[in-house]
Parts: C-alpha cells; structure tokens; sequence
DNA sequence: ATGGAAATGATAATCATTTTCATTTGTGAT
DNA sequence: ATCACAAATGAAAATGATTATCATTTCCAT
C-alpha cells in the first residue's frame, strides 16, 4: 500500500475548490515541484479512501477532487460551472434508514446528489 | 447534423433503466443488428440534445443513459449478495427539488441510492 | 438518371486513468 | 556505518471510453 505525499494535499488545499488530478499534477509543475503523474493519482486515491477528500465527476467524466468537512454532507452541482453548495440532509439520513429498515437491511449507508443549473447559469 | 437511429432508441428502451453506449452497442451486437459504434454515440448524444434521453455518470466516470419523463426509481443494494430493491422515492424527489431551488438551481436532477446488509447476508 | 446532402462506420486520434516494473529512498537490525 | 528489505516513486506502456476523420453509401428532389 502507498500513502498519500503531503504535497499532494497541500497543493489540493491551495488550489481552493475543485481541482482534477491533472490539473493538481500541473500545477505541481508550474510551481517548479518534481512529482509524477502516478504518485499524483496515487494520493488522491488514498486520500479519498481515507476519506480526506470527496471525489465528484464533471460532466466530461473527469473526476475532481476536493476537501471534505468531517461532517457527512451532500452535494448540489451546477451542470454548467461545476460550483457546488454543501447541503444538509438531515431529511434523506432518516429516509435512507426507514427505507432500509423496512427491508431488513443494516449497516446502511447510501449517496445522494443533486445538480440543475445554478442561477448564474 | 445527424439525427438519431431509430433502433438505438428502441435498444436502448428494452435495455430498461440505464446503459452506456458500449453496453447499447454490444446488445445490438449480440441481437444480429449491423450497426457502428460510432453511429451509437451519435445516435444517443443527439437524443440527449432533443432531451429525449439524460445522460448521468457511473462511478467510474462511464456516461450512461436513459429515457427521460420516464417515472424513476432509486435503488436499495446489498452490498454482500449484490441483491437489489427497487424503491419509491417520493421524499427523497421533493427534497431535492426544495434544496436545489432554495439555491435558486434550475433543471434539476438528483441521484440516490442506498446500501447496506441484506437480512440473508 | 443525377447531384448533393445526410448518414454511416471503420479507423485513427485523444485523453484520463491504471498498470507495470525498475529504481530510489527510508528504516531498522546488526 | 553497513546490510537487507519494505515502501514510495515515476517513466513508460496499457487500457478503455469517447471523439474526430474521412471515404463510402443511402436518400431524395429535380
């Protein structure tokens, strides 16, 4: 197993926001930092993992990469800027656990995300 | 300009739920019909332009589509068997629809699902 | 039939991501 | 300090979905 390079995280937290692994990778690179492509891929597959960072998908499929808070939180996206808003959800935590429970299901988790088009868009 | 194949839409109708272009293309494959991928493609981004099909992503950033205006369900999966539980998800749809819109969002779409341990599991 | 526009599909190109594998680095024991 | 070995690194190749090219075929309207 590999664990993530420090330097990987910091330029993530520095680039605000969303970044994709090749724009991290890029970056590195115009700031003058030796690193490859792998180690840069690597990081961020470990820092999800250990669920540092929330991955999403922009619409052309590449996937970014962003800090998460330690509170379990939803996402709404806009379609057209990529902006996202952090949302409660307080309603769908309770849903997803009657939903489950009425199945006999436990040790339950789900997903849940919104997108539309934000009103700059 | 090219317009849609008419049997792409019609696969992708009896493929049910969701597909993506390469499961639409190898279903036909498999079927006999003499089609190109290229075409398949074509076919599904120009029916997603005339908004006769949405387009969402899998986890693994693969495009996937399917009839839109179609009632839509979530999904209930157990993550030992694999065994899944179509579910109605009329709190979740009116949740998504007042967050996104308390953000001012429009066109808005939302993806849920939920996991856990199957009673046999 | 004829000319042109649209459709088709094989092939090659693109691009993010993953895999391979040889090399380097760090670490602990002697 | 030296040796041994595991972990980390990164260059290069492989993969897989998607898109671009372009020559050919099909469809109509004249």
């Amino acid at each position: 197993m590999s664990r993530s390079n420090p330097r990987v995280l910091s330029t993530l937290e520095r680039a605000g926001g969303f970044a994709s692994a090749q724009e991290v990778y890029h970056l590195m690179q115009r700031e003058g930092q030796s690193i490859g492509l792998t180690t840069v891929y690597r990081s961020l597959q470990s820092l999800v993992n250990d669920k540092i960072v929330d991955v999403l998908r922009r619409d052309d499929g590449e996937a970014i990469y962003r800090l998460c808070g330690e509170t379990h939180h939803h996402h709404l996206v806009c379609k057209g800027c990529g902006d996202t808003v952090e949302i409660e959800g307080g309603a769908i935590e309770k849903w997803a656990l009657n939903v489950a429970k009425e199945h006999g299901f436990r040790e339950v988790g789900h997903t849940a995300e919104i997108f539309g088009l934000c009103s700059k868009c």
